[in-house]
RNA sequence: GCCCCCAUCGUCUAGCGGCCUAGGAUACCGCCCUUUCAAGGCGGCGGCACGGGUUCGAAUCCCGUUGGGGGCACCA
C-alpha cells in the first residue's frame, strides 16, 4: 500500500462535462496536488446504452481547458491501468466469481421487468422499493428450474445484515442501518459491472487513497465498503462527499437552467482561471474575505474540512463579474488572441494588429470575450448606423460636415483629435455629451463604443471622415 | 412511503457560546470620476426559516415544525 496520496475523477461519459462534475474534478486535482499526490482520471463506461466515445474526448477536452491535467489516465497510462473500465470487464468477473465462491453474492433470476413492477408495488403500498432478496433463498430447485429455462442472470451482492458506518471526509460520521442496505447488482445479466462494484474494484487496485465524489453517491459508500470488506481490503479508501449544485430554483443544475457544458462556457468567452475561481468557491471558502485565487494559492489552501455541506446555487452573473476581472488581469498579447478568435468566429475578418492595438480599450469592458464584436465591428466594417444611433444623427449635418472639415487637416493622434473636437465644442457651447455622441454615432455607427478619440485614431482618417460625411447626409 | 443530509442578506459565503448593533463578495440603488459604455472610488438597501428548550449569555448547543437537497435501479 502507498502512503502517496492517490485520488480520482470517475466520470461516466454519456455526455459533455457539467459544471458539477467540473466541481467535483476540481477539487480531486486540489486535493491531489495540496498532498503532493497523484491524480488519476477514470471512465466509467459501463453502462454501455448511455456512454460514447464522443463524451469521453470531450470531457478530456473541458478537463483540459481548465487546467486539470491528470498522471494517470486516458492519453497518458499509467501503473494502474487500463483506465476505461469497459476494458478491464475481466477483471470485474474474477472478482465476482470471488465474491460467489465466498458466499457474498449469488446469482439472481428476476427480470427487470419483475423487479420494475414489485418495486411499483412496494411504493403503493407504502414499503421500501428495494429488492426484497428472494433469489437469495431459493432452494436448489427453485434454482434449478430457473437454469433450465435459461434465464437471464445477474448477480447479486448478499448483504451481511450489518449496520455499516462511514466516516466522511467532509460530513462526518453517519451510519447506515442494515435494513436500508438491500442486495444489490453487482453484475448484470450482460456480463457488465455495475457501478456500486466497479468502481469499488477501481478504487482498491487502482490503490486510491481517497474518493471525492458528489453526495448523490453517499448512499453507495457503505455498499462498496462492503464489497470491499468481503474481498478482504484492509484499507479501504477515505470518503468524501460534497455537496451538489443547483440551479437558481433550487432545483438540480440541468440543461433546463441554460448553461451547464464547460465547453459552452468556453465558447462563451469564459477563461479559464474565472471558471475555475468562481467552482472553487462554490462549496468551499478560505476565510472571511478572500475572492482572488491563483491556482498555487488554491492549491495551497484548499481543505475538505472547510468545504460546506448544503447544496450550492449556480450564479451566472456572479461568475460573469468575476470573468470581468480576470479578462482584466490578463496580458494583452492572450487577450489580443482570445478576441481576434472571437471576431472570426463572428465573422468579422479581424487582423491581428488592429485587434492588439483595440485592446487595451476594450478590456475593462467586457465581461465575456464574446461581447468583443460588438464593440469592434466598426473598425473592421462600414455598417450602417443603428437605429439609435440614426435618431442621434436627425438634423445634425450641418455639424458632422464641420467635424469632418477640421479632421482633415488635424495631425493624426487621438490627443490632437481630442483637443481639435474639445476646442470646437466650446466654439459651439456644446456640453460635451452634446458635442461627441453625435460624432460617436457617425463614426461607429451605435452610442455605445470605445473611447471616442482613440476609436477616430484607431479608424484612421480617410474612413473617419467618409462616415461622417454620409451620416451628415443622412 | 422510508432513510440520510442541510438550513446566515436574492445568490456564494464568514461565523464553530460572549469579539455580532452578524463580516466579505455578487446583484440592485445612489453619489463621485467621465465623451458613451465600462472600469474604479465612496455610500446605501438587504439575512441568522419558525417554535420550544439549555445557559448568566445563543446565529452558534438540544428537540420539534417547516423548507430544500440526496438516496431507496440490471444509471452512475
Amino acid at each position: 500500500m502507498t502512503d502517496r496520496v492517490r485520488v480520482r475523477y470517475a466520470p461516466a461519459p454519456t455526455g459533455y462535462l457539467h459544471v458539477g462534475g467540473a466541481r467535483t474534478a476540481l477539487y480531486d486535482w486540489l486535493f491531489a496536488r495540496r498532498h503532493g499526490g497523484a491524480f488519476v482520471l477514470r471512465i466509467e463506461d459501463t453502462d454501455r446504452e448511455r456512454s460514447t466515445e464522443e463524451s469521453v474526448v470531450a470531457i478530456q477536452e473541458s478537463l483540459k481547458w481548465l487546467g486539470i491535467d491528470w498522471d494517470e489516465g486516458p492519453g497518458v497510462g499509467g501503473e494502474y491501468g487500463p483506465y476505461l473500465q469497459t476494458e478491464r470487464l475481466e477483471l470485474y468477473r474474477e472478482v465476482v466469481d470471488i465474491l460467489a465462491k465466498r458466499g457474498a453474492a449469488y446469482r439472481c433470476y428476476c427480470t427487470p421487468e419483475e423487479l420494475e413492477e414489485r418495486r411499483r408495488e412496494a411504493l403503493k403500498r407504502g414499503a421500501p422499493p428495494g429488492y426484497d432478496g428472494r433469489c437469495r433463498a431459493l432452494t436448489d430447485d427453485e434454482r434449478m428450474a430457473f437454469e433450465a429455462e435459461e434465464r437471464p442472470v445477474a448477480m447479486r451482492f448478499a448483504t451481511p445484515g450489518r449496520d455499516v458506518v462511514v466516516h466522511d471526509l467532509v460530513r462526518g460520521e453517519a451510519r447506515f442501518p442494515a435494513a436500508d442496505i438491500k442486495d444489490f447488482v453487482i453484475l448484470r445479466s450482460d456480463g457488465t459491472p455495475t457501478y456500486l462494484l466497479a468502481a469499488a474494484v477501481d478504487d482498491w487496485k487502482m490503490e486510491l487513497t481517497h474518493v471525492i465524489r458528489g453526495e448523490d453517491l453517499f448512499s453507495s459508500t457503505p455498499r462498496q465498503l462492503l464489497i470491499l470488506e468481503a474481498l478482504d481490503v484492509a484499507e479501504p479508501p477515505r470518503y468524501g462527499h460534497l455537496p451538489l449544485i443547483v440551479g437558481a430554483d433550487r432545483q438540480p443544475l440541468s440543461k433546463r437552467h441554460g448553461a451547464v457544458a464547460v465547453e459552452w462556457f468556453r465558447d462563451q468567452g469564459y477563461l479559464p482561471e474565472a471558471l475555475v475561481n468562481y467552482l472553487a468557491l462554490l462549496g468551499w471558502s478560505y476565510d472571511e474575505k478572500t475572492t482572488f485565487f491563483t491556482r498555487e494559492e488554491l492549491i495551497e489552501r484548499f481543505d475538505l474540512a472547510r468545504v460546506s455541506h448544503n447544496p450550492a446555487a449556480f450564479d451566472r452573473e456572479k461568475l460573469d463579474w468575476m470573468n470581468g476581472h480576470y479578462i482584466r488581469e490578463a496580458s494583452d498579447e492572450r487577450l489580443t488572441e482570445l478576441v481576434l478568435e472571437t471576431l472570426q468566429r463572428a465573422g468579422i475578418s479581424a487582423d491581428r494588429e488592429t485587434v492588439a492595438a483595440a485592446v487595451p480599450m476594450i478590456k475593462e469592458r467586457m465581461k465575456l470575450l464574446s461581447e468583443a464584436p460588438a464593440l469592434l465591428r466598426f473598425l473592421f466594417e462600414d455598417a450602417p448606423p443603428d437605429e439609435k444611433a440614426r435618431k442621434m444623427l436627425a438634423g445634425q449635418g450641418e455639424y458632422l460636415e464641420k467635424v469632418a472639415a477640421r479632421l482633415e487637416t488635424v495631425e493624426w493622434s487621438a490627443k490632437t483629435i481630442e483637443a481639435t473636437l474639445r476646442a470646437l465644442q466650446e466654439e459651439r457651447g456644446l456640453s460635451p455629451r452634446k458635442a461627441f455622441q453625435p460624432i460617436r454615432a457617425a463614426v461607429t455607427g451605435t452610442l455605445v463604443s470605445p473611447p471616442l478619440f482613440e476609436s477616430i485614431e484607431f479608424l484612421g482618417r480617410e474612413r473617419t471622415i467618409a462616415r461622417l460625411r454620409s451620416a451628415a447626409g443622412v
